[in-house]
DNA sequence: AAAGCGGGGTG
DNA sequence: CACCCAGCTTT
């Protein structure tokens, strides 16, 4: 299975900043933490600004959090650019501004996990690694285990069939992971997979059964997200976001209609560490609310 | 193992 | 409207 497709991302790889020839392993990185559940084709401008702005670690470092926040904008998630910024001081502080390529350093990074380890460890240095993420979860579920997708949850089971899939040599795995995520991300698509146009849909199982549905899609739950405490942090994110100084209370309050889990939301976002209240000088009034400095 | 955490594009 | 997206951290 495995020339099939290296042949294939030979001939069909998107050209995308983070794999350009100046690219450096920090970017990679970058790249990486600003793609943990945000599409490519949001990412790409933001990410070309942000290595702009901020080349390097030791920039990322030194930077206002507040202008890392508004950076980030609206790629969801905020605490990702915050344990960015955190990354970005410890690869200062423990290894002098340059980013080790060795996994246990990388995975005690904040905001690095197993997948994140693995890829800038692939991507960044070009060594073998085992890259497991959504789309090579997919492509092996399919072609290996002959079903529509893969379990709610990953299991010890995949990584170990995935480890089993990765070549012996460094240059040849690198192009692997990159490979077979390509394949899961314009072919091995969740919604409506391109089979016609897969280089290996003659060894598929799931082709080979008949593309059968999913097996676990009686446990699958979609998030809510209308009237949650995602929407209300959001919410109010967007609002300091926009904001040039301190909002008063009483403008973040006309965010959200329910002041019980406004209130929650703000206690969440000021122990998270992504909002500041500053408490007013006169016992009367109501504090103000920024991002952090 | 499951829940929490944004935001937007797509069928 | 449901589903999905190069996941991580905490419980």
């Amino acid at each position: 299975m495995r020339d099939p497709v290296l042949a294939w991302f030979d001939a069909h790889a998107r050209d995308l900043p983070w794999r350009a020839p100046g690219r450096t392993p920090w970017g990679v990185l970058v790249s990486e933490v600003m793609l943990q559940q945000t599409p490519v084709v949001r990412v790409e401008p933001a990410w070309c600004a942000w290595m702009a702005r901020w080349p390097g670690p030791a920039d990322l470092a030194a930077a206002p959090t507040g202008d890392v926040l508004r950076a980030w904008d609206r790629l969801g998630y905020p605490r990702r650019a915050l344990r960015l910024q955190e990354c970005a001081r410890a690869v200062v502080e423990r290894h002098g501004g340059r980013l080790p390529a060795d996994e246990a350093r990388l995975l005690a990074l904040p905001g690095v996990g197993a997948y994140t380890a693995a890829a800038v460890l692939a991507f960044a240095f070009g060594r073998r690694s085992v890259v497991l993420d959504t789309n090579v979860r997919r492509v092996l579920a399919r072609t290996v285990a002959g079903e529509a997708l893969p379990a709610p949850t990953q299991t010890v089971a995949e990584t170990r069939l995935a480890a089993a899939y990765v070549p012996d040599d460094d240059a040849t795995a690198a192009r692997w992971a990159a490979a077979s995520m390509e394949l899961g991300a314009l072919v091995c698509t969740a919604r409506s997979p391109r089979c016609d146009a897969c280089p290996v849909r003659d060894v598929c199982r799931w082709v080979a059964a008949g593309r059968p549905g999913d097996l676990h899609a009686h446990r699958r739950r979609t998030q809510a997200f209308t009237g949650t405490d995602r929407q209300v942090r959001g919410r109010v994110m967007a609002l300091l976001r926009e904001a040039l100084g301190p909002v008063p209370a009483s403008a973040v309050d006309a965010v959200w209609p329910d002041p019980a889990q406004l209130a929650r939301c703000l206690d969440a976002l000021v122990a998270d560490g992504l909002v500041v209240r500053v408490e007013a000088a006169s016992v009367d009034d109501a504090p103000t609310y920024r991002l952090p400095h």
